[in-house]
DNA sequence: TCGAACCAAATTGTTAACAATTTTTCACAA
DNA sequence: TTGTGAAAAATTGTTAACAATTTGGTTCGA
């Protein structure tokens, strides 16, 4: 496995970095020869770090204007909560049972270490147990296309409000889903998914209200 | 409406010409300097044309190795197809009624020039359909990813068997859609929806069957 | 014959300068 | 005051040269 550095990506993951912590809020115009000089390169790799970014759906690049800081209104959000939720499903149909024991141990400590998560560490496991159950389908275009919604979700999980309760409800919900696949009991899966679609689309509002307003 | 030219999307189209006509094959090398000489360019724009193709899934790119045709297997094709139906499925839910008129007109001419189009024309025409579809929503997140889908389906529309008989069974899906879609009957166009596909990868399998043995 | 080490060629990555375009500033007139 | 237009500044687009890396082939030794 090797991870030689790429230097685009560096600057990439920089970005995002920056867009999370709100140094660079949603609209705002991304100026490569500023991060060029951050970075002490030359706006090559910047422009490269923005067409990836691009990809991911977290920059609009406009010809001749620049690149902006991809915005997201209420809807958005909750139409890619939507998106995300129909590939889940669609991948859980293209199981092939048994399901490899090496990933079904994975999703098991997932849901392991959630009991004991505090608010931020939720959010990451909560992508991660979702993100690897469309892994288990081993289906690259369901992949590819999962990871060009989770950006901008997990650029803006700050809005999410993880409260106790929240955090209690989307647990069960989690280990039933969980639960359902192993027993292969797609149907219910489905049904699950469906109701945690609802329910994650309404924690979602609640920290946008909370938040912005 | 000012199309101004942007050399890296001249490029951008030109590659996916050769894509289409089989003068890059999936799985080959783009070679940037090549490319860079037949348009009489330097090397960055044809690099920001692999870009964006890159975003629309015609090609792969991988750092430092180069940039190549991506190569989809009929399974692929096959999700490709069906994450395109449920995004229509998706974005039909939202659909605001009355519908724009000249929206209406639009999807009206498509389905006529239907009638007497030949099999190239054919292709053309269903493309059309399916994003004029998609649009009424006048969702950017259902746009934006229908946009993702299209472009390795269309380069692969060579494959669909169009024969008089494959044609005449997929206008009358069509005008189903359509009809239920004006009359409001979300219902009944889902389960269209839902029968298209099934009949639309058959089309796909059966046109690859016959040309790849 | 096979594989490892090495060299040369091909190719991608990066840079810095220049060109083209957009945005900002500001003077001026209505 | 407001709007217009032209310079100036800022920014993106493009180029060509150079650096770093990968690829392909060749030699050598086992």
């Amino acid at each position: 496995m090797r991870e030689k550095t790429h230097l685009p990506k560096m600057i990439a993951s920089q970005i995002v970095m920056d867009i999370v912590n709100n140094k660079l809020v949603p609209g705002s115009k991304v100026i490569e020869e500023k991060y060029a000089n951050t970075f002490g390169t030359s706006r090559g790799p910047i422009r490269e770090a923005l067409y990836m970014l691009e990809t991911e759906g977290l920059i609009e690049r406009i010809p001749k204007r620049g690149a902006f800081v991809k915005k997201y209104n209420k809807q958005d959000l909750c139409d890619l909560f939507e998106v995300r939720i129909a590939l889940e499903i669609m991948s859980i149909r293209r199981l092939k049972y048994p399901l490899p024991e090496n990933k079904i141990n994975e999703i098991d400590r997932i849901i392991e270490a959630m009991y004991t998560a505090n608010q931020e560490e939720y959010s990451i496991l909560n992508n991660d147990f979702h993100y690897k159950i469309l892994c288990l389908s081993e289906n690259e275009i369901f992949k590819n296309f999962y990871s060009r919604l989770g950006a901008p979700l997990i650029a803006l999980q700050k809005f999410v409000l993880e409260t106790p309760e929240n955090i209690q409800h989307s647990l069960q919900e989690h280990q039933l889903l969980w639960k359902a696949i192993k027993e292969r009991k797609l149907n219910i899966a489905k049904a699950v998914l469906e109701d945690h679609m609802e329910s994650g689309k309404k924690r979602f509002l609640m920290g946008i209200e909370k938040k912005t307003g």
